[in-house]
DNA sequence: CATGAATGAGGATTCATTCAT
DNA sequence: AATGAATGAATCCTCATTCAT
């Protein structure tokens, strides 16, 4: 909530030209890497001038961060329908976070390539996304598990979900991102089967007999 | 005018600049991403002039398949030294495996770095090793899994050693690369805590009870 | 990107900094071949960056169309002042005509060469020029002699007044080019003199008794 | 004639290469300018390598004189067999005259071209040519006009002849380098039709009445 | 001697950034 | 403010020439 809600034409415009440049650079990603774009692409895509781009950031890596935010809106509304769904079982819940999980990293692959390639940026890109805290939504995540807490028997129940969320996602992302690249191959299995694989895989984990 | 971008060297004078210039690309990655590294830097670090690098390598990503290769036999190496070593139970199969995983993925982090960011040319990438079949060095570590057979009740077991060893891989990457970005955040763990809370989460899989 | 080499100026500062560029090549092939101006020599002389250079021409070559029709200025020009003559005779036209084709040429012999260097370009050059028909120009020479038809007993006046053009151009160049070389070597005279001797070997032709 | 006549194996050898690499140039000069042609070219077309083209020759330049030298030959050759052919008429020599020439300049264009643009070269190029003066051989075909002097009325035959051999060179040579360019465009004739049309010109001058 | 690997000066080219319009 | 032309440092890349093998 910023201090002066009432937004006059002068930030509406520089809102949009941000706008503009942002979904040039998601056009731009699907083509090339972050780093062989230039700002002279950028502008064009976006219809803009170099020196408008240069009035509203400090170079290219200044977008970072608003990809970065614009990724958590994304992943937050993501989250939010999630959240929504009706689960009867950890097993079911299992399965349609995997399920889920691989769709949404599928239509976000550029995004996730250029933030992890680009990561040494990281301390910006944190500091940047005062909006949404990352990690609360993946914690968000976890509770979608832990709403099924009776179910689970393994020690350390949230640190659990939490593991149980990470590796649904790195282990996704990975045969998404370089299916054919170490360590992708290590699993022959395609992400579509390895996706139904994984509830079998994570379940037997948060239910151990002790 | 070869085809291929890299010239087979005809003398053994070659051979030598190709390994200095190999050796000076690991040695610019502990500085710096691959993006980021001169031609000039690369050929004055290896003792050679610019010229000598262009006799050998049509351009910097010609150069990613010896380091593709060279990272195989380095794999190669490792995984023999896994299979030296003596087990008593699969649980501590899966304890040594999650932590020697991890030492190894830290040594070559910038490595896995620079073949995930020039994935696109995985196809060449992969031509390129001919020496050393990378699914096989992956069946391998499955095998040392394996080697438990009896301790496995997982319907499937060769498929599920696979999918432990990349599950292992890829969220200890995750980790050691993107430590604090997405999604390695979802965890709260540090790599080497959670390097050991990973036999955790696979044992009971592989021996889950029918 | 635009397909044309040349980018089309939509300032007029531009279109100043194209006029620059074309000076400082003129000036540099005063002193040098074409083959031997670098890009930046070109640059200083115009006084302008390298960057400005590429800006506004893909490379070097991308002169020439430029520097045809410029060519194509001057000589439209020089056809000009000779339209404004008044001739007595056919023979005094001959007589003229290869003197001044002589200065003409003496003047812009620099362009033929590099013109003629580059003619492997001709198709584009010849597009290159739609200002002015190049093929118009040599008519206009051609009826300076067409003026005294009444004279001209040659069967198939227009062709042979565009071979007596034809004639008094090529021989008077390959003399200002190449004087001590293969063919012009094949007449003993100096230029002056063979600019002299033209006209007696043309005359006959077009006055030929039948 | 060399003072010992004797060719040591030595010598025999260096004639070889010099040979190969003349053939190369040849070759070379099919598909590209001289300028363009790198020496790494050249001795690979050769099938020498680099060094031994400058055992040879101290530069790139230094190959023309040999083409030119070479062409020296050709021409020569060439001439000797006008000179064997039979003329009944001036007319018929001047019509013999100029189609072979244009074939002649069709077959050897390439070398033309090459003399022609590095004609800087020039006092280098006469002077190494010691074995076959060149305005000698052009008199030479002077002299298959002028052995019809009967025939010729126009005053000082020698010059004459000199010029008709001089017209009938340059202004076919344009034609063939340059057939779209200025000032070959200045006549609409295709080159074969300007071979015919060539002896039309040139015989009133040498025929005309006084 | 022949070879072809190595050299590095020199020229080409790009692109982030500035600044006149 | 917006534009896009101009800048020039930085990098790429070539190729004549040298020299170790």
């Amino acid at each position: 909530m910023p201090e002066n809600s009432v937004i006059t034409p002068k930030q509406q415009r520089s809102l949009e030209t941000q706008r503009k440049l942002l979904n040039a650079l998601h056009f731009c990603l699907k083509d090339k890497f972050f780093e062989h774009i230039t700002i002279q692409e950028l502008a064009q895509n976006a219809g803009v001038s170099v020196g408008t781009f240069y009035r509203r950031f400090k170079d290219k890596e200044s977008l970072l961060p608003l990809l970065y935010q614009d990724f958590g809106q994304r992943l937050s509304c993501w989250v939010d329908s999630l959240e929504k769904l009706e689960f009867k079982s950890l097993k079911q819940v299992l399965e349609t976070l995997s399920i889920e999980t691989w769709q949404f990293l599928e239509e976000n692959k550029s995004v996730f390539r250029t933030l992890h390639l680009n990561s040494r940026l990281q301390t910006e890109l944190l500091d940047s996304d005062t909006s949404v805290d990352r990690k609360v939504i993946y914690q968000r995540l976890s509770n979608i598990i832990l709403c099924f807490k009776k179910e689970i028997t393994v020690a350390g129940k949230t640190n659990a979900a939490d593991s149980v969320i990470f590796i649904i996602i790195t282990s996704l992302l990975d045969k998404v991102l370089y299916p054919d690249l170490t360590p992708a191959i290590a699993s022959k299995l395609e992400v579509n089967k390895f996706a139904k694989e994984l509830p079998k895989i994570l379940l037997p984990y948060l239910t151990a007999e002790k």
